[in-house]
This record gives C-alpha cells, sequence and structure tokens, in this order.
DNA sequence: TGTAACCTTGACGTCAACGTAAGACTTGCC
DNA sequence: GGCAAGTCTTACGTTGACGTCAAGGTTACA
C-alpha cells in the first residue's frame, strides 16, 4: 500500500533521502537542516512520512553549494538568493498560465531585476578583488622563479 | 621604568592593542584570538606585558581578511599562506645576508613556489567559476528586462 | 597624585552549520 | 516472514570564530 505522489504529477524520479545525500555528497543531516531552513523541500511524502525528492532537487544542491562555497554566503543570504529565483521561476509560470495582473507582475519583475543587479555588483566586486590577488600572487611567483633562475646559474658557475 | 623594544631594532612605531583594532575595525578580543592561532604577532611587549604592535601589522591585517572574507579561508589556511609568505620574506632578507646555504634555499625556494603555484590554480578555478555564475545572472538579467519592456509594451498598448 | 581609560589573563557564552546517538518505525530483499 | 538497512523525530554535542564579563594591574593626563 504506497500512495506515491501527493503533490507533483508529472516528473517523478522519486529519489529516497540517501540517494541524494550519495548522489550529492551531504549528508541526510545536512539534507533535513536545509530543509528546516527553508532551502530545499522535497517534493513529496509518503504517508509512512518518507521524503521523496525528484532529480531537480540535486540540481537544487549545487546551486545552494555554489553560492555557500564559492561566494562564502551564509545559508541566510542563500534562501535570499533562492527564493528570488524561485519568485522569478513562479512569475515566469505564472507569465504562460497568465494568472496574476499585470501591474502586481510588473512590480515583482522590478524587484527581482534589483536584486539581481545588487547580486552582479557583488560578484563583480569580489571578482575584481580576487583578480588582483591572483595579479599579485602571480607576479610574486614569476620573482621567485627569477631568483630560482639566478640561483642556479651562480651554482653552476661556482661548481664548474 | 620602560624597557621598550625588546626584538626588532629599527621600524619603531608603536601601537597599542587598541591602536591596531581602531585603525583596522577588529576588536582586541580577535586581535588576541589571532596571536594565538599564530597568525599575527606583536612585535615587542612592555615590561607589564602590554602588547606593541608596528604599523606592519595593520596591513597585515588587510592581508588577513582578504584571505577570510574574499577567499573564504579557514583560519588554519589563513595561516598556511602567511606562514608561507614569511618564509619567502625570510628567504629574501637570507638571500641579501647571504646566511643560509645555496642548496637549503633552492629547495625552500622550490617548495615556495609549488605552494604560489597551487593557491594561483586555486584562484584561477575561484575566479572562473565565479564568472560563470556571473555570466548567468546576467543572462537572467537581461531576460528579465526584456520581459519588463515588453509586459510594459503590451500594457501601454492596452491602455491607449 | 588621583582617576579614568586602557591593558592583562582567564573563563564562560554564542551563533551557524552541522555531527551524532537514541529509540521507534518502514522498506527492501531473501 | 524475518531481518538488515534505511528513515523518522528528538535532542544533545562539536567546531570555528569570535563576544562578553570579571578581577586586577598599567598608562596617560589634569
Amino acid at each position: 500500500m504506497c500512495a506515491e505522489d501527493l503533490t507533483t504529477p508529472g516528473d517523478t524520479s522519486t529519489l529516497r533521502i540517501g540517494e541524494v545525500a550519495k548522489s550529492t555528497g551531504l549528508t541526510t543531516r545536512t539534507l533535513r537542516y536545509w530543509e528546516q531552513l527553508g532551502l530545499l523541500s522535497p517534493n513529496s511524502h509518503r504517508e509512512s512520512g518518507e521524503r521523496l525528492y525528484n532529480a531537480s532537487a540535486i540540481e537544487r544542491v549545487g546551486r545552494i553549494r555554489e553560492l555557500q562555497d564559492l561566494l562564502g554566503f551564509s545559508l541566510a543570504e542563500v534562501k535570499v538568493v533562492l527564493d528570488a529565483e524561485d519568485d522569478l521561476d513562479r512569475v515566469r509560470s505564472d507569465y504562460r498560465a497568465n494568472k496574476t495582473d499585470p501591474r502586481r507582475r510588473r512590480d515583482l519583475l522590478v524587484d527581482l531585476i534589483a536584486a539581481n543587479d545588487t547580486l552582479l555588483e557583488r560578484l563583480d566586486n569580489t571578482v575584481g578583488r580576487i583578480q588582483a590577488f591572483r595579479d599579485e600572487r602571480a607576479a610574486t611567483g614569476k620573482r621567485m622563479r627569477k631568483a630560482l633562475r639566478e640561483l642556479d646559474a651562480e651554482r653552476s658557475a661556482t661548481t664548474r
């Protein structure tokens, strides 16, 4: 007796939490914790309460990790970005379905654009600063290699 | 009675811990914590035990923050990088003083170059991934602006 | 020479992001 | 149908990077 899919019809590649954990490299604990923070929810539940995810959850995990590790966002900040993305998706599907009224849709869109621009600015800033750091490091590397060459030349001259 | 400078002669723009804190925006607690981790040591002490820093400490703080915030390094990782930098400085000054024997110096230099290359690789990797993320975001922004223009065009057509 | 502001070393508190263990229920498989 | 393996909730533990007293010594300045 299994009432399998209670919410979404279609797109039903049901994964158990352990499978999601395995294929993402996370632990089940982390997945439940993220769910608790509202970052990643299972797409349905079995009667027993077992979480069932679909494949898109794995993509979402990648997205979260990207924001967290790559950009150093806290999970709270990650949530902000993800919520915005979700809003955007909703706007898009509403757009297709022609559900919301244009005024409301426009307002939401404007907000999303602003949020996106803020993020972009932050990203550019970060990239610029890392680049600067990188260039500095590259210069140091060059100097060290030069010093090494000189050292070797000196030694070969001495031992000759 | 103050035996001022017990370690380094010259370069004596002595700063007290509170002054360093103020000019870096850190707290004294953080400075002491970092010292405990071996990241940043005062350059001398008074008899009373009071820490005395010189101006280079402030630069060093900047360096630490850069690695910590910008690159998301843990303080342990920061320490690795900084220790390497310190080694390099030591190699340089030894080089000038012609202290260490060339064999040892060469070995150290090779190690430092390798460490630097590793860091560079990591930096490039990070930059690349952030760039990719950035581009994706930029594309999203473009799409949203387009959607907004269309929406406005549609509305003005309707209200006309 | 007082005294407010600063410094010292503990030591305990905190917050995010999980780890880990317990006890009970479910599922998959032979 | 039995049992190992997986999952559930609950709850306490941990780690990194500090914050925040507390109790006492030191400095700087009027």
